[in-house]
DNA sequence: TCCATCAATGAAATCCATTCATGCATTGGG
DNA sequence: CCCAATGCATGAATGGATTTCATTGATGGA
């Protein structure tokens, strides 16, 4: 094998290398790929002797990665997975499926959202096969730009190069009160009345939450208390057992709220008005099962646009 | 070969494909790649059978990629440059040289300066390969993201996850009068005045150029007319003969100014003030070259902030 | 129509990745 | 302290996979 002038960095060498990192020796790693230590040490050896550098220090019978062995890790676990996408693709292809489409997302709450225009999906395109994965390594941008994921939920957009992010749902940010709460019956809040609340939210970092960057921070408040929740449903039971308040879509209040009994709040006179992106590599912006799935969030934000908001403008 | 379960494509699969669309013919590129065109076939082939998908048509005696082909040749375009890129790395190591640094450009005057920061840098750190590259594919964030390159200049950050950017470099964005222009002595332009000059810029959309986006388009001005000019150098000839104004960095008219006789203007009551950033990838952040390099962009940042600006914040 | 060119194919040759067998070093337990 | 267990390295052997060789059939241009 030598092609194009040396081509020494083989797949297998990068598979070898990230096996030994996960199982820790070269004889569990050799298990693991169905092959013996011994081809493992030799396959590893000719790329050390053709390239000139150790990719192990062996020390005793341990194995601890040098810099290049590092570097090398890094290349595996970013390259790896790629190869293994391509090759899923190609079968999908070979059984005349049309593709699959990992979608990333990057806020919470958008998860319900998701859900609504998933299932229609489902019917619509039955050979696609659909991935949604909450935790994105790098951030829903690096996943996109990285091949990880095919699609991005995010509310905030980043219009470059290289990518493409359509709006597909508006919203109001409302804060949640529970039964009996004072605010229960206010046109809207003011953030100074936020202050002697507890405030439940998502664990996210809070420049991350639009109720303290739109809202509490311009007028200087922070609550009385924070309280973080992972879940939405815990979120809104404790805010109907007066634990708290919360801040969540109207639309989402709306669909869960008589089950709570909670209410929604405008906070302040003019809303806090929320736009989720549909994110997507524009060298993709052509494969046709991609584009449905813009269009059906589309069509979706139609029908909301009527329906929950009546139409108005934030 | 069946580590892992299947693993079916490999390395030389893409370079073939590759190597294919490129030269236009199986013989061509087996020529390429110092095989022979059968080699070439049957490995396609045996691909083709594993996976159960042509990646050619075959129309007479000339293959025109399937969709898969097409699919395959992307994968390949992306990633056969990062292995050939860690293999390099990897020679370094051997050669116990410490790596090399691809730097992206993404503003034009930016190459000025960068080339005072790199001329130090390589005496500096002798056994880095360093390596520039003005167009970047899906732009600077993509290539950062794509490993295309490891250190971006470019005037507008973005802070995400996985990317960090490091402010080096302040500077007075001015309007570039010719010797005996009327606005030569006046103390700032107003945007009006732009509208009955030729402005002449580098060759990129109006809403990448900061004297559009921050200073005609506020106050509704165009210009009489808008010529675009590659090279600084031809600019500023062409301004000092009096064909037309010109903006750019004040530092910039000031290094070459007296070579041309152009005189700088402040570009409203305010001026227009900009910074340029270094962008790298998180991951990269403790590489000691790479610090050293944003480093010493930082130590001229502080003394441009001295000598250059006389420590005037914009 | 003929010739040059290109891809496909089967068989043969060659290569080299893998295994087997073994040795050596290290570790942990008794 | 010694021994058994475990892990990696190594050399030789081998068998399967890759490549070449030789050939065919097809195509397009002169």
């Amino acid at each position: 094998m030598h092609w194009a002038i040396m081509s020494i960095l083989e797949r297998i060498h990068l598979a070898i290398i990230r096996e030994v990192d996960r199982q820790g020796s070269l004889t569990a790693a050799a298990a693991q790929l169905h092959l013996t230590q011994s081809a493992l040490s030799h396959s590893i050896r000719k790329l050390e002797d053709q390239i000139g550098v150790a990719v192990w220090h062996r020390e005793g019978r341990s194995l601890r990665p040098t810099q290049a062995g590092e570097w090398l890790l890094a290349v595996a676990n970013r390259l790896l997975p790629q190869l293994t996408h391509a090759e899923e693709r190609l079968r999908q292809f070979a059984k005349g499926e049309r593709g699959n489409l990992r979608i990333g997302m990057e806020c919470h709450p958008c998860y319900q959202w998701l859900l609504k225009i998933v299932a229609p999906y489902l019917d619509a395109w039955p050979k696609v096969d659909v991935d949604v994965r909450q935790k994105v390594q790098f951030g829903g941008i690096g996943a996109l730009f990285g091949y990880d994921i095919d699609m991005l939920v995010t509310p905030d957009p980043l219009f470059k190069p290289g990518l493409r992010f359509e709006p597909v749902f508006d919203y109001e940010q409302v804060l949640v009160v529970g039964p009996g709460h004072r605010l229960r019956d206010a046109e809207f809040v003011e953030a100074r009345q936020v202050a002697e609340e507890t405030l439940i939210t998502y664990p996210v970092p809070t420049d991350r939450l639009d109720i303290y960057t739109r809202f509490l921070m311009p007028a200087g408040v922070i609550p009385k208390q924070h309280k973080e929740i992972e879940t939405t449903d815990i979120m809104l039971l404790m805010v109907s057992h007066g634990r708290g308040v919360a801040a969540l879509p109207r639309w989402m209040v709306e669909e869960f709220g008589p089950r709570f009994g909670v209410t929604p709040v405008r906070l302040g006179p003019d809303g806090v008005a929320k736009q989720i992106f549909l994110g997507f590599r524009e060298a993709d912006a052509d494969i046709d099962y991609l584009r449905a799935f813009v269009d059906l969030a589309l069509t979706h934000r139609d029908l909301h646009a009527r329906t929950d908001t009546g139409g108005q403008e934030f």
